[in-house]
Formats: structure tokens, sequence, C-alpha cells
DNA sequence: TCGCTTGCTGAACGATCGTATAACAAGCCC
DNA sequence: GGGCTTGTTATACGATCGTTCAGCAAGCGA
């Protein structure tokens, strides 16, 4: 009788990819504080040992976990844009407005985001990381703006002001959702769009 | 001759405020990783026991040092609105830029700010102290809001909006304050403001 | 001055943390 | 099929976590 094997070698990416993959679940489950390196292994159904081996520890995971949510964050931005057609105005709101729609408003991402965030201070990669994101948002809705006819004087105030708009509305809006009736907090974003537009004109 | 005390004993009252603002300290200065019972203890200059003793549990004290903080936000911000004087547009005005400079405006305090948030999702008690300061703030913001002159039906809207925006400007100002010349946040909350109260005319 | 209340200390407890490491074994190569 | 690489496990270690509690002592009232 041939016993199975009591585990299976796995490519390291793919295995690295299979632990940021549940780092980003407890996260999202358990918060920043329950993100220990046993709960994450027990999640990936692997030792912990293997946490240390593949990222040399848990802040490195962290961390990678966090490059990796936000680049799907902002594939899921370009695809809206994309799937808005050509028009100016619908790719502008499509970009606003993905923001505050599931499955980017999503309080469980809201966990993840507040455990970046916790280690911007202490830590200075992810600082950079998250740096990277805001500037990447920005010139992404920055294109957008100027698309609509935004001038270029004021494009900075502007994509500055718009993307605190969207900030803070996603996080009011993971914080407590029942502040927000369906929709609400996108449609807000919409309508505030062009008085922000015509500011400085 | 005559050993001095070991300790002395305080008021309750003023011993439990202590520890509300050793706390403060250390999640401003270690961020919520940091803010363990001993470390809390070792600010205060009194035992661990004591925490236990006065709050029952560390994550009582941590709610408690969210209602005193918020409060201290609240009353920067009535005494800003105070001293702009009388006319409607300057006190709209100091209540929102008010956030977005000193000593409000603090990176430390976001580290405070963050360890809340960490804990709304999991702990009722914490995500209704945050509702109260959302609402607060909010209902401030529509009393002034009317001052200036806002529409009654795009009241919610536009307290929404300009809130956001705040809170945005407010996190990104925090997180990575070279982002922004000195006061540009708030100039840009400013600028921003005619155009988010006339949205609806 | 004595006793009593109680704020306070400090040690101890069990649990859990992150990391290091030696042994094991899966699976490819020759 | 035997050897070798190395992904993986399991254990152990020291540190630190939150909490408990028996006892000390500060300071007030009688």
């Amino acid at each position: 009788m041939a016993s199975q094997p009591a585990f299976r070698r796995s490519d390291p990416d793919q295995r690295r990819a299979s632990l940021i993959a549940a780092c980003a679940r407890v996260l999202a489950r358990e918060g920043a504080a329950g993100a220990s390196v046993r709960a994450i292994a027990l999640e990936a159904g692997v030792s912990p040992g293997l946490i240390g081996h593949h990222f040399g520890g848990v802040d490195t995971l962290i961390a990678a976990t966090y490059a990796q949510v936000e680049e799907q964050v902002a594939e899921a931005l370009d695809r809206a844009v994309a799937a808005a057609g050509p028009d100016p105005r619908a790719r502008l709101e499509a970009y606003v407005t993905a923001s505050l729609l599931p499955p980017i408003a999503d309080s469980e991402l809201l966990s993840t985001w507040i455990a970046f965030w916790s280690l911007v201070r202490a830590r200075s990669e992810i600082a950079r990381l998250h740096d990277e994101q805001y500037s990447r948002f920005r010139a992404g809705l920055e294109a957008l703006l100027i698309e609509n006819g935004a001038q270029p004087a004021a494009l900075r105030r502007i994509a500055i002001a718009v993307t605190a708009l969207v900030d803070g509305l996603w996080l009011e809006l993971c914080l407590s959702p029942q502040t927000f009736a369906e929709g609400e907090a996108a449609a807000i974003a919409r309508d505030s769009l062009p008085a922000l537009i015509s500011t400085g004109r």
C-alpha cells in the first residue's frame, strides 16, 4: 500500500504567490493584529517555517502582499476605464467611481490597507510603496482630467482634490458602510467631479 | 533619615487621565503594535498591573484614549471657528483648514487614529465611537454650510463630499508630508469649497 | 497614634510572538 | 535506481504579550 506524500513540493514563485494570497486573506479576516506567521501558514496549509524560508521574515511578506493588492486595485481601475468606452467624461467617471463600488469598496480590503498604513511610519520600504501607489493613482487621474479639458495650470490641484475626495469617501464607506445608501458614495463623487474640474477657470 | 515614599497615591480620575495621556503618547510614538501594557505603564511611570486595575484591560484603555483624542480634535476645530470671527465664509474655511494644519495635521496623530481604525471591525464599541465622531464632524460642517447659503436639499451630499475631501487630504498629508508644500493641502481644500458648495444649484 | 481603606506594586502565569535550525523527503537528473 | 538538490516540516528558543493576584504601604479618619 503506497502512502501518499506528506507534502508537495512547489515552484518557488507559485509558493510565494500562495503565501501572499493567504496573507491577504488573513489580513482581511483578522486585521493587522492577527496576521502572525502561524496564522498565515495555517491559512496557506504549510508549516510556519516556510514563510521564513521564502520571505526571510513576516514583514517582507506583508510588504509583498501590499504590492500585490495594490497591483490588483490598479488593474481593476484600468479595466473599469477600458470598459467605459471612448467618451472622456465616462472614462473619468469610471475611474473615480470604481473605487467606491465593489470589489474595491470592501471593508475587508480596508483591513489590509490599515495594516499597511500602520507600517508606513515604521518601515521606509512600505512608505516608498505607498508613495508609488499614490503617485500612480494621481498620474492616471491627471491623464483623464486632461482628456476632460482641465486647465494644465490647475491639474495638480484638481488631481489632489479628486484623489482626496475618493480616498475619504472610500475610507468612510469601508469603516461604516451603513452610513451610505447603495451607490451613494459613488454618486456623490460623480456629482462633485464637474465642480472640482472647473475650479481655476 | 526618612525615606521618601515609593509611590504616590493618586485620585482615580487623575490617574486614569494620566494613563490615557501616556497611552496617546505611546500610540503616537510607536504605533498600534507598540502600545503594550508594559510600554504604556513605563511611559506613565507606574506598574503594569495598574492598567488592569483602572481599566480592566488594555482595549478599554485604548478606547478611552480614542474618546479623549477625538474630544481634543473637536475642541480644536471649535476654537478655530471661534477665532475666525463672525464672517460665515471665514468660519467655514477655518473649520475645514484647521484639520489640515498643525496640530491636527500631525503624522503622530495618524498613528493614534490608525490604531483605532484597526479596532473598528473587531470591537463594536470602537465602531460606535467612530460613527459618533464622524456624525459630529459632519453636523458641525452642515451648520456652517447653512450659514454659507448651501441648498438644504443638497446639504447632506455637500457635507459628505467636503468631509471626504478633508479626510483624504489629512490622510495623505500625514502619511507622506513631503507630497505637499507648506499649507498646500489647506489651500486646496479652501479653494475647492465654493465649487463643492455650489453643486446642486 | 493607630487602624483601615484601597491605590499600587511586582512577580508569576500561560499563551503567543518571530526566528533559527536540524532532519526529512519530494522529485529531478544522470 | 541511486544520488543530490532543496523545498518543507517540526521543534526549540528567547522575548514579549495580557492578565491575575497576594501583599505592601500611602494617607486619611478616628
